[in-house]
DNA sequence: CTTGAAATCATCCTTTCGGGTGAAGGCTTT
DNA sequence: AAAGCCTTCACCCGAAAGGATGATTTCAAG
């Protein structure tokens, strides 16, 4: 930063200098003040946009394309998962229990509880966590 | 670009008739050209950050994520997770029980129990399924 | 040699899960 | 209309998980 303020000085001090040394040299006195304003228009545009190019330069977006996830909607229906069932299963993946799915669905502890016991017949389980791991594998969910 | 073009030439002419018309409405004709300068080459090096910031604005890189699996034992360390609580993690990750767990490593249930309050603790979480999703976004598992 | 982290195990208590069973309302298929 | 599935909800009970705290041993670093 402290150094492109001086960069910024040192052109302007130098391009002073040039211009006034210009002026006296080859041009009239009454060199046009609109070329004045061009040259130097132009010149601190460009040193501007290099300026902004430093400043921003580390703006940089990441998106993470975790491992193209293609759903699996034949082992899905193989398994007879309903769309309600997924659901919970999407949002027991993400870390939920069964009180926050319940919150989150709008229905109550004892529905979600019915739904993840259904899950953990269909995927042959018996633990979320095995539940999780299994419907991944079997790309049920990202 | 052509809208930016259209800016810059309506600044400079703007900038020009303003810059006359004060000289000679309240300044001796003999103005210091390093006022315009210094003028000039404020003003366009802030139209020069705003360019250089619109033209290199949508720098999005997609970073793909394959399997390959990279070990982050700088964030392993950072959380200062042992070694055994990392193994317990691991397991965890499997989808087995604390018991299963226990048996496995042959510890005390207990034993698994403290591991893991300590893993939670340090991941930040407070179920074993948030502890596994972030374990893996952090890269401390496969 | 002391200090501290890691690993081990324990106890107590609360919350969450999982399994079993039953049931009502809605929707589709036969 | 009847059968079948989905969704919803309820109650009960035992198992598992989670939180707090304390203690012991071992081992490496200071």
């Amino acid at each position: 930063m402290k150094k492109i303020i001086l960069i910024y000085g040192a052109s302007l001090a130098v391009l002073v200098f040039l211009l006034k040394y210009l002026e006296y040299q080859f041009f009239a006195k009454d060199l046009a003040l609109e070329f004045y304003l061009a040259v130097i228009a132009m010149l601190f545009t460009g040193l501007g946009i290099w300026a902004g190019f430093r400043l921003t330069r580390p703006k940089v977006v990441v998106v993470k394309m975790s491992a193209d996830f293609v759903f699996n909607e034949r082992e899905l229906d193989r398994l007879g998962i309903s769309k309600r069932e997924h659901e919970v299963l999407e949002w027991m993946a993400k870390g939920l229990s069964n009180q926050e799915i319940a919150d989150k669905l709008f229905v109550s502890l004892n529905t979600v509880k019915t739904h993840t016991s259904n899950l953990f017949l269909k995927l042959e389980v018996s633990r979320r966590t095995q539940a999780i791991q299994k419907a991944k594998e079997l790309r049920l969910i990202p």
